[in-house]
DNA sequence: TAGATTGTTAATCGATTAACAATC
DNA sequence: TAGATTGTTAATCGATTAACAATC
């Protein structure tokens, strides 16, 4: 139960390790130095092995690290092996377009709850899967403990959605709405990349803590 | 020519300025302290006023900032004043989604080059601007001198294709892709939020030396 | 064993925060 | 003027990098 702390900006970059490792393994290699690794980005090589360093001991001493090994360490580390329920909330041009996109469902992420306020939408199937009413966010997301979000409403209604949804327990948002949104004690609200760095950002949440409820 | 070195998050901090900027407006203020902008994203006053004094001395000892000629400041700083031309790469699903979405156009984006690689898309028209094969990229980037690209296409041809938005002088890029793209020696490639984000990346990127074409 | 590279400690660098003179 | 808050310098904190003993 030590707090241990691990910087934001370590675990962004274990996932750019993770798919240069991927990369590597397509070419067949067997292991990799810390100072390969580090070059391929500009980085530099005590710093990668800082960064593998806070989640145990991956290397050997002479050669290098495994990439198998590592790689798999590495995507239990990310949470890649699992498959992440992902609520949608807004099934607009963009919400439409993203429910159809299989590339999620490649990289683990399952949208298994779609979410929109229009009476006509409500009912529908989309996908397989059935439209909610808005008033279903709260409890549907809290009884089936999903962590990450779609956020794809008008820009009007985003942050009340986005209360919402972190009053329901998302720990992850992708937001595709053109403003700036906050969350309050959160450490940041960006999504970065489509599929990869959201499971970080998923990881990352995953172990912040959430906010008391006693505002400041 | 000084060479003031700005740092990233700095910039970043300043379009959540705004935000909050635009917001008191609207609630009829006329000035902020420090103090209160800090406090409403749990920040601390000395950063805001240090972001804010990289820039200029905006301040009014004793009262504090007004609130519209500082907005105006921080508009014409992150380049929210004028239009950016945007070329989006990819037709799919999320590029033609993307092409209809009306909110860049309200932010100051405007989409002005599509390229798609499949002929039967060559030449049509979609919202009335013609559609250009994957030849076209680097010449027309690079005559028309744009900035900021949309890569939505698939995941195997990102890299080539980011590379060749890159060649052509593109600074910004908004990524749909879901991998992990890399451009060597730039500070970073990550699409944050859709638009006062993209804008933050601009003005980021075109402060940014290009890497030299010696590659290491 | 000799050569190489890790894991980790210490030194450096940069960003955040505290403190306060300047000044509205 | 007295009170308040900026702009900025100095102190603190955290992250990056260098260095090297441990060890494959």
């Amino acid at each position: 139960m030590r707090a241990i702390k691990i910087p934001e900006k370590t675990v962004t970059r274990l996932s750019i390790y993770l798919r240069c490792l991927e990369e590597l393994e397509n070419d067949e290699m067997s292991s990799v130095t810390s100072r390969q690794l580090a070059d391929r980005f500009g980085l530099n090589s005590a710093q990668v092995r800082k960064d593998l360093a806070y989640f145990g001991q991956f290397g050997v001493r002479g050669l290098g690290y495994y990439i198998t090994p590592l790689r798999q360490s590495l995507e239990g580390i990310l949470g890649l092996k699992r498959e992440w329920e992902v609520a949608l909330v807004g099934l607009g041009n963009l919400g439409s377009a993203l429910i159809r996109y299989k590339g999620f469902r490649e990289k683990g992420f399952k949208i298994s709850a779609v979410f929109d306020q229009d009476p006509a939408k409500i009912g529908r199937r989309v996908e397989g899967i059935q439209v909610m009413g808005a008033s279903k966010i709260l409890p549907v997301i809290r009884k089936r403990k999903i962590k990450i979000a779609i956020l794809a409403v008008p820009a009007v209604t985003a942050q009340a959605v986005l209360d919402l949804l972190v009053e329901a327990g998302v720990s992850a948002v992708l937001n595709f709405v053109p403003a700036q949104l906050t969350i309050p004690g959160w450490v940041k609200l960006q999504n970065v990349d489509l599929a990869v760095l959201l499971k970080t950002l998923s990881y990352h949440t995953a172990r912040t803590k959430r906010p008391s409820s006693g505002k400041t």
